[in-house]
DNA sequence: CCTCTCAATGAAATCGATATCATTGCTTTC
DNA sequence: GAAAGCAATGATATCGATTTCATTGAGAGG
């Protein structure tokens, strides 16, 4: 690859003009920039993003850390972020933890010694790093996408899960029912306190009274957590009526389990889920769910990511609330 | 962030021996050693990855170039690359060109200013690349995953799709079926037309004559252009009885119209993809499909790569040849 | 006791850019 | 016509690491 030096060398000026030429060409006389841009392509030279960013200590990456990449949802998330980078002539890494904190801290190491730009941090729900993450934002730009409404030391987008879950235990109510079950998954996390909490309060406002045997929680955000909550649900005595799950994922994985067992959906059992993943549009029954703007919660997160880069803003923490919006499918309303 | 050269006087030594300890710690005494150990975590500090890179010229990032994110089986490829790159400690970020020869163009740029350490691209069909990756594969480690039987020039893991097609049609012709379509996306591509041809010549070796009127190709690699063409084979007089659909999303899509239209699956019509995607359980019925062996594909790139990187093969080009297996599932057989 | 290794360390060049400061001609102005 | 301003360019320090080469001191061998 050729530097700097060589087409210098070959346009027959000093180095700091062809860095003139790059950055600030009208300070370049126009003759002169001729040349330049001759040696340039006839040596096919672009300049190492490395040393640029090495000198400029600046780098065009973003980093998004997720859990895991099974999770569809997140699938989502990364698209619609991609295109918001894009945007902003940045590029995007993705990076997982799998739920593991040392992963995380690997990571945010990582992060910091490549000099991203800024970090995007989704959902993540490790109980111990709080500490870390204020340290992370102490280093570089960092965006959380959270449910946790007590967040307030980081910038973040706060999603209303409990309000999502709310509104889609309430949606099935509205349509008669009386025995609604709840998926849930990860448990002891923030996130899935929300959306219990969610679930509980939305039955007992209404006069009912949660019933354990009707409450799951599986371990992974995944449709194999609600295939199995709904085969306990069938195999009761007194089988739920309806089903919120906590996402799509799992309320898929649910719906799938009555088809297998030929259950009614929805007449027998409606279900819910949460996030509204675009893949939702390929299963049939389709499942009613509760959509997030997930391009709008990409857009602001970059937005904010991008003001923290360019130090605009004074040192306030920014935040955005964002609510889903309930999206009825045959999977509840036939 | 702290430097190697606050750290050597924290320590009381040259950055030399600083970096000694680093790369070679036996070449420093035990007790310097000792001193250098606490003044590093008294710092706090970790290396500038950047700095390295550019000294060493080399990285420690993994490039994976995919057409659109949208497309699951991308997905899955993504996840399994993931855990290989992340097994020999590099770090994985995603480029997606969705079709655009400039785009692609752009990444290739993108990824060589930034001293990649090495690309994975996976099943590219844009037409006139193939010198752009030539001469992408001349600057740096480069590994094609393709469909293209022709491909000698650059390493490459080749993906029989021709017997992958073949085999599922095959499959569909020997449960009985005796009108079998055909539904393809990207039309033009090297990809579409080996598939085209495993359906094809399978069913002129059965003595069958494909009819035009059975065959739909859609742009997209997408579950929508499944529902399109087998909502256009059900408007037909003479409806198929079998469906071979290119890629599983596709079968899906075409499941889901099916499904809608109240068609029996798979008496009155049988359907079978190709890729084997992970999503394909959460489906009901799941699709007969014909699986990759993705993990191993990622590791064998991923391998390549690094035997590039070490520059331990002589010059000579790398090839992998996989094919897919059968798995049958209700979607074909009750 | 003097040279010779060799282990341990330091000084300085280097990677490929950017940014500061200095220099060189010209034009402008009084 | 001399001082001043300005446009265009060059020389060089710098970012944070690695690497080469030089230096030092201690123990080995004669």
């Amino acid at each position: 690859m050729a530097t700097i030096k060589d087409v210098a060398k070959a346009a027959n000026v000093s180095v700091a003009s062809v860095s003139r030429y790059l950055n600030a060409p009208d300070m370049v006389k126009a003759e002169t920039r001729q040349r330049i841009a001759e040696a340039i392509k006839r040596l096919d030279y672009s300049p190492s993003a490395l040393a640029v960013s090495m000198r400029t200590r600046q780098t065009q990456n973003i980093a998004l850390i997720i859990q895991s990449i099974t999770n569809m949802y997140y699938i989502d998330l990364y698209g619609a972020l991609l295109e918001a980078v894009d945007r902003y002539g940045y590029s995007l890494s993705l990076f997982t933890t799998e739920r593991s904190e040392s992963a995380l801290r690997k990571t945010i190491d990582n992060v910091t010694r490549n000099n991203y730009a800024g970090v995007i941090l989704g959902f993540l729900d490790e109980p111990g790093v709080q500490r870390d993450l204020e340290r992370l934002a102490q280093t570089l730009p960092l965006v959380l996408i959270t449910c946790d409404p007590s967040q307030a030391t980081i910038d973040n987008i706060f999603l209303d899960a409990r309000d999502g879950i709310s509104v889609a235990t309430a949606h099935l109510l509205s349509i008669g029912k009386k025995r609604i079950a709840y998926i849930g998954a990860a448990p002891n996390s923030v996130i899935s306190t929300e959306k219990y909490i969610g679930y509980a309060s939305t039955l007992e406002k209404a006069g009912h009274v949660p019933d354990p045997k009707l409450v799951f929680h599986g371990l992974r955000q995944h449709f194999s957590t609600g295939m199995e909550g709904t085969a306990g649900f069938l195999a009761l005595p007194r089988r739920p009526d309806g089903i919120v799950c906590a996402t799509d994922d799992i309320g898929i994985g649910s719906i799938k389990q009555l088809l297998v067992g030929k259950v009614g959906i929805p007449d027998e059992i409606a279900v819910a889920g949460f996030n509204g993943i675009s893949v939702l549009h390929s299963y049939e029954p389709e499942l009613t769910t509760v959509v997030q703007p997930v391009q709008m919660m990409a857009d602001t997160a970059m937005h904010m990511l991008m003001d923290r880069v360019k130090g605009v803003p004074p040192r306030a923490i920014r935040r955005l609330v964002v609510k889903g919006k309930l999206t009825v499918s045959n999977s509840s309303v036939a």
